[in-house]
DNA sequence: TAAATACAAAACAAAGTGTTTGATAACATA
DNA sequence: TATGTTATCAAACACTTTGTTTTGTATTTA
């Protein structure tokens, strides 16, 4: 990929980045992303169809590296044997959202959490099946997924947005201890 | 009031409900507003002073009905002995939220739902501490207060948005046996 | 070196915002 | 019923934002 093009892609992210830290995604303007970034007008929208598209691209960007490594597609995932394997995973997870944690902090609040939290959703309904198996909740099985999944995604973004004081591993063991059943 | 400003609050809050139905909050304008209520420019900002106040009154409107009796603010409600009291003020609520799913299905879509889903954590913040503290989860106060709210908050949202083919008391149900500890 | 590509700057139409004006109709009260 | 008050509408407004287009320049690639 062309350098001018890696350049300015970068430049358009770190100006949105910065002005999310400052104020919500919906008060934010092209303009503003343009002049943070120092890109001509054409420029952005020649990167860019709308604002949206800006928002799923950084989304996407952060999840390919936080998902890189096949979550959930190895071998013997029954939770009851191998919770622990899944706590470590989790953990894992959670050191990569923290390598972000400046760009999530902005992400996660008002109205582009809504979009970001979607796309982690998806992304954890993917990996989360086989390993909630093993709980045997006495409820529907995709009420227990999305409580799952809302459970994890909602931790993460408690953790993010005021909570940073806790290791990834406390973390981990915090949704954990919520999750696991007792009896 | 006068009846005129209670027509017309109606009518801009009936187009809002029905806009939302078929587009996500931050690709309604106001002057679609305007159009699908049938009133004039001047009259809508006279009632409200931007989107965002319309919303957040519609919130205010539906929480005052669903929180009007007083959840959690009576007697003995600790949650080993009263657990079912608690399961109870749940359904209680989930019938009144149920009454409102019309308007609830698009409030609780895409943007517009980060902004509810934040609202009705607020109120539940306030009326869910002492019913967990009887839980002993081994984990700090304010992560499982949150792990709570946004458990309930999160199943109301899965049932409006594609089950509601489930009871007020089947949810309610769900949301104690994911909750509750056994050991 | 030559062709292709990404860029900046500027101008543009179109759409949306929030306010103000004056006239009309509905309301409350005496 | 008569009178003053208030909500409404329509129209016009200055302003902001959006997304496109054009032209000339700088950078990359081959």
């Amino acid at each position: 990929m062309d350098r001018r093009q890696q350049k300015t892609r970068q430049a358009i992210f770190n100006a949105f980045s910065t002005l999310l830290e400052r104020k919500s995604f919906g008060n934010i303007t092209v303009q503003e992303i343009i002049d943070e970034a120092n890109v001509g007008r054409s420029t952005f929208y020649a990167h860019f169809e709308t604002k949206d598209s800006l928002l799923k691209a950084m989304c996407t960007d952060i999840f390919q590296h936080v998902f890189s490594d096949d979550l959930g597609k190895e071998g013997n995932h029954d939770f009851s044997h191998a919770g622990h394997d899944f706590e470590k995973e989790l953990t894992h997870i959670l050191y990569h959202l923290q390598d972000n944690r400046k760009n999530l902090k902005g992400l996660l609040s008002c109205d582009s959490g809504e979009i970001f939290m979607g796309y982690f959703k998806e992304y954890l309904e993917q990996a989360f099946p086989i390993f909630i198996n093993g709980l045997h909740y006495n409820v529907p099985a995709d009420y227990v997924l999305n409580h799952v999944v809302c459970s994890f995604s909602e931790t993460v973004r408690w953790w993010i947005t005021g909570h940073e004081q806790y290791t990834p591993e406390q973390i981990a063991g915090f949704f954990m201890e919520c999750i696991r059943r007792q009896g």
